[in-house]
Formats: structure tokens, sequence, C-alpha cells
RNA sequence: GUGGAUGUAGCUCAGUUGGCAGAGCGCCAGGUUGUGGCCCUGGGUGUCGCGGGUUCGAGCCCCGUCAUCCACCCCA
């Protein structure tokens, strides 16, 4: 139990039943909803060029530092496990992939960060994710977020928390940095040691540290917008006044930083409170970058299918087990039978009928209780004596009657309702 | 990468100041010579995560190591 080989490698997990259940269901929802919102699926390789993500996400990233999985493929290329989802789409964007100039698209799978596991923190993890291409637009900020919310929802997620920020555009940089470096200026000692570096390094850092005395000294800053240009601050005005005409709750957080560098204006964050310490269930922003000489620009979000699962199942949603269970079982009273009713069996299920059989030649009591087990229905047993007179036992289980009849009317009793 | 906690049966966990390794659940078989659930009876050698050390004696104490969980950090 315990033998290190037959642990899955540190913060991997083996899935399946019955949590698999919900994850299938989370899945089978948001294909529905994403087609709905006009969404194609794209699916992009697992390794990458490690340069890409370089490039795409930010070479001061912590993400890019010290959480990517490195390896040398078989050529001597630097490759990497994909730490996020938005780089891969990109580059097929650039490649030429998509014929539309504002593509929308979905992507759902694994990705990959070397950090140390804790409760909604995997190596591997999943996300859903979008990317809907096009140039800034309130508008379509606005629907982004709606359609995320729609689709926690669609899930059976309530209780989330939406915040939300502007990172304003990059010529806003300059003086969104002075303006923090010159409101902590005289402060400097009252921070941690770490928001001492980062004053130097990444200013808007500092803005969400959770250390007390950090906070009580970041609170005493106006809100970014302050230090941004008028065309940033309509901007966000203007994706607060849709959301608030689509009904989104929203709570305007001035603190809210997000890692990656590709974010300009739009960023948000959705935590849920039965989650812990990483409480983010999804986040997403508007992006820019550049990729083999385009400029590329779009609004997109991931949500974490480990941490929506995690609050789902906190919010005591179940998944639906009836949807697996045989609606037949068939019983061989003597092992004689077996040839006719794996026939039988194979019959029935061509036919749609979910059914099971035990192929292992155990007693009929142990095939009743394998019936049972699985939570069949009804059960089909024949022996000897049945054979004889070409006909079958039909068994309902959950009153313990049963009658005797020949095939056609057996099948048909099967396939009904 | 840093810190704290925890590793005992398939699962969840007891195990007293160091002195014969246990319970519940599950699983298998029987009670029912061709019938599940409920009930009764029977079925446990399990590298006490692994490797050292202390001791007459270690599941328990010490050191190391691996793994898991939680938190920092970061993010989904």
């Amino acid at each position: 139990m315990s033998d290190a080989e037959l642990q899955p490698p540190p913060g991997m997990a083996d899935l399946c039943a019955p949590e698999i259940f919900l994850w299938q269901r989370v899945e089978e929802v948001a294909r529905q909803l994403l087609v709905r919102y006009g969404f194609l699926e794209v699916r992009t390789p697992l390794l990458e060029r490690a340069s890409l993500f370089v490039r795409a996400i930010g070479e001061a990233t912590d993400v890019v530092q010290k959480e990517m999985y490195l390896l040398q493929d078989r050529g001597g290329r630097e490759m990497a496990l994909r730490p996020e989802g938005t780089a891969g789409v990109m580059r097929w964007v650039a490649s030429g992939g998509s014929d539309r100039a504002e593509a929308r698209l979905y992507y759902m799978g694994p990705m990959f960060r070397a950090e140390r596991p804790q409760a909604g923190r995997r190596r591997q993890f999943h996300q859903i994710g979008v990317e809907a291409l096009g140039p800034a637009s309130p508008a379509a900020d606005a629907e982004c977020i709606a359609l995320q919310v729609h689709l926690l929802q669609a899930a059976g997620l309530e209780g989330f928390a939406l915040r939300i920020n502007t990172r304003g555009v990059p010529a806003d940089g300059p003086s969104v940095v002075a303006g923090i470096r010159t409101g902590l200026g005289g402060r400097s000692d009252a921070l941690c040691e770490d928001c001492r570096r980062r004053l130097a390094v990444n200013p808007l850092r500092v803005l969400d540290c959770k250390v007390p005395q950090c906070r009580a000294v970041a609170d005493t800053l106006p809100p970014v917008t302050e230090f941004m240009g008028e065309g940033s601050r309509r901007y966000f005005d203007e994706v607060l006044r849709l959301l608030h005409l689509l009904d989104i709750p929203v709570a305007h957080d001035p603190r809210l930083v997000r890692g990656l560098d590709y974010y300009v204006h739009t960023i948000w964050e959705i935590t849920h409170p039965a989650l812990g310490a990483q409480d983010a269930v999804a986040g997403g922003g508007r992006y820019r970058m550049q990729l083999g000489g385009r400029e590329l620009e779009g609004v997109g979000f991931a949500i974490g299918l480990e941490r929506l699962v995690l609050a789902l199942q906190k919010y005591g949603v179940r998944p639906d087990e009836s949807a697996v269970r045989p609606r037949v079982w068939i019983v061989a009273a003597d092992a004689a039978q077996m040839g006719d009713l794996l026939v039988l069996l194979q019959a029935l299920r061509r036919r749609g009928v979910a059914a099971g059989m035990d192929l292992a030649g155990r007693s009929l009591k142990a095939q009743m209780r394998a019936a049972n087990r699985a939570g069949a229905a009804w059960a089909v047993i024949r022996g000897a004596a049945e054979a004889e007179k070409g006909v079958f036992i039909l068994k309902n289980m959950s009153t313990g009657t049963q009658e005797v009849m020949d095939l056609a009317e057996l099948v048909q009793r099967l396939i009904e309702p």
C-alpha cells in the first residue's frame, strides 16, 4: 500500500469511480454549453518547446522560473510539459491553424507544474479553458465572464465569488510602477523581505502579499486604476457596467494581481469558500502576446477541474451512479449454459440493454450476489432444466418474484423500459 | 524550495509506562443439495512504509530515507 513503486508520481493521482462520474458530468456539461456559445475544441500537444512558454507566459514568472517540467527529447530539444493551456493554443493559431480571425476555441486536459502538492493543488491538474480571439472589447470580456459563471452554475456549483481588476495596457506600466513605488516609497522598511525584493523587480506583486503588515501598507495605496490612462479606466468601467447589466455579481478588487505576463486590461478570479488555501476555482483575463511575428489578442479563462470537483463534493453534489448500473445480470445455473448465455448477453447489449454476467464460472449463489452488488434490476437465470424446455427464468431483483418465459418474450421484456 | 503532521489488514482506524499485533467495514465460504439483499457461523503470516541504531525485548524510543496530507509560496 505504501510501496513507493506502486504510488503514482508525487502530486499525480489515479482517478476512477466514484469520483470519475462527477468529472465526466462536468466535462459533458461543459462541452454542451461551449458549443452553444460557439466554441470549438482544439487539442494541442502536452509537450511543447520550452521556449514557447518562456515567450508567452514571461521569463520572470514563477511558472516559468521554477514550476515547469523540463526535459530534453531525443533530438536534444528543450521541451516542457505544458504548465497552462493558452500558450499552446496561441501557437496553433499563430501557425495558421484557425481560418477565422476571431477564433473561439476551447480545450480540456492535463497541465503540469512541479509544485509542492497540497489541498487543491496537484502536479498534474486538469483545466477546462476557452480562448476568444479578437481585439480588445469590454463586451468580449463581459461575455467571457458570463460564460464562465454560466459554466460553473451548470456544473452545479453555488456560493462562489467573482473578483475583478484591470491590468491596464502596457503603456500604463511605467506610471503604475512609479505610482506604487512612490506610494510605498517611505515605508519599504515596513514590508516583508519578499516585498522589498518585489518592489524592485515587480512592484505589482506587493499588492497581493498576504503578510498582514504588507497588507496594511498596501491598503493605504489608491487603486491601481488611478495610475492608468483615461482609456484603460474607461475600458474597465465599461466591463463593470456590462457585468451589472448581465446581473453578474462581481467585486472590484484593486489588489487582484495575476501572475502571467501576457495579461492586459480585464483580469478576474473566482474563489470558493469550501476550498481551503487554494481557493481559486477559476481565473481568466484578457491577454496580448507576440508569437512568430504575429500579435495575438484575446480573452480567456481556465477552470481548475480538481478544485471544481472538490467544491462540488463539499457541497454534497453526488454523481448519479444509476447510469452505470446494468439493467440485467445473466446467471448460469450450471456451467454448460455459459455459451448460450454469452450469446444472449451480447444480443441484449447490441439491442441497447446494459447487461452483465459473471464469466469466471462461480457458484449460482456467488453469481446472484454479483447481480445484487451490480445493482441490476433483473436477473436472467438458466440451468439444465430450463435449457431442456427452451425457457429462461426472469427474476425481478427488487421484489424477488420470478417468471418463466421463452427467448422472444425475454428479450422483449428486457428491451421495454 | 521551506515548515508542521501522519504512515499498522483490501478500506477506516485502535494499539496503555517498550512485553503474545487488534476492531469495524469489505471480501470469500457455509447455514439454504438451483437463487441475491437481512440474520447466524467460519475464514487474518499483516515486509507494523523502508534502512539503520538503542534495548534482554521495538508498532511504540533515536537517526536517516521514501511517501501522503496540510500550510507557506504560487496559481486553476
